[in-house]
DNA sequence: ACCTGAACACCGTTCAAGT
DNA sequence: ACCTGAACACCGTTCAAGT
């Protein structure tokens, strides 16, 4: 029930050792305890800064927010939105293991309204409804986390991978469609070029609304 | 190193325990200790069944995937397509604490192969190309995914409820789309009518595809 | 075949105190 | 204003043993 000011001086630097830490041992060796360790501190000092653990994690969710690229607003919407998407993609490859915080949290940062606004902005200049763009940003960017998560969650690649073991084992009957597919199904998927193909295809929803009735 | 072999026997029940624990209590309150007591174990009884606790919820994503839908595959494809979107938002609403796990953990067991090879099926009735199923399944699965998980999370509520609270302490030089949408930012969100105009956009994109020239 | 007991090396967090 | 020490109530997991 306190409602007991946190110090904000040192918040940045803690936030950047436990990235740190997760990047070196994974999100399950990120305690407080290792963190006040890099520091030099005893655990309880972080305590001034952050109000528990969760609140730290939302500390590391609101600095991986801060890197998304904010691209110039003279740019075409288009390229604007490929752009951000391109950029969080980035961003999850080089904090493999904190990105997938981005979707267990809810993170109503400052930063986070200030990530959606750009996109709502790139939609209202390519023309999208003012009652759509809300949908569509949540559209996007539902698609575009889970992509970058999956990628590096091992969602995509370890099911690819372990297909041809599982598929010996199952049957053409239980599994018609993988056994039609086999020669499409094997091969290391090239996942730049999947999700260019996959943005592609989201701004082709976008481009299908513009020129619509208006009612 | 050891391969020591698994018993089978209890493997469920003890999954459903550790769901219910989940349900009751959350994800934080899933300890091995906590389920163990459940079924009036000790906690190593259950390193029986279960190589560690990761290989426990592992069960716990292999037991949300047996409670998808599995359409009828006399249904036109969109059906199929549809009631199995709806299907996987249905099982995230009634599991919330335990739903994000299939973002999180690889999974490659049985179960999540077949389920993919229904989505496949589908795909391939429809009349998408082959070389491009595998694609399409990931971008539609990835999608509903994230959206289930969105919600259930409160990173779609959450988000929307904090945002006047925000714009408040924002101005509209940081925040233009924002204050221009003010109007369809605020009211509380439709969520099933959302899903819904989200998949028909996915299938939008579906749909182009078929047409197209061969090469 | 199935389960228990004791132990180890950890956790997050509170409370009171120290400078 | 910033940090520490000791303590509490937990964790996952190993190893050896019990029936």
């Amino acid at each position: 029930v306190s409602v007991r000011k946190l110090k904000t001086t040192r918040q940045s630097e803690i936030v950047e050792a436990a990235v740190a830490i997760a990047r070196e041992k994974g999100l399950d060796a990120l305690s407080m305890r290792r963190v006040a360790e890099r520091l030099g501190l005893t655990p309880m000092a972080l305590y001034g800064y952050f109000r528990n653990k969760d609140d730290l994690l939302d500390g590391i969710v609101g600095y991986l927010l801060t890197l998304l690229p904010d691209p110039d607003p003279a740019l075409d919407w288009r390229d604007r939105l490929r752009l951000t998407a391109r950029g969080a993609r980035d961003v999850a490859r080089s904090h493999p293991a904190v990105f997938p915080l981005l979707f267990a949290r809810p993170s109503v940062s400052r930063e986070a309204v200030l990530a959606v606004d750009r996109i709502h902005q790139a939609l209202l200049d390519g023309g999208v409804a003012d009652d759509q763009v809300a949908r569509i940003e949540r559209l996007v960017s539902t698609f575009v986390l889970g992509f970058a998560i999956s990628e590096v969650s091992g969602r995509f690649s370890d099911s690819t991978l372990n297909l041809r073991g599982r598929r010996a084992r199952l049957g053409p009957e239980e599994l018609p469609a993988h056994h039609r597919l086999a020669a499409w199904l094997d091969p290391e998927v090239d996942w730049d070029a999947e999700f260019e193909a996959d943005l592609a295809d989201l701004l082709i929803v976008i481009e299908s609304k513009l020129g619509g009735a208006k009612e």
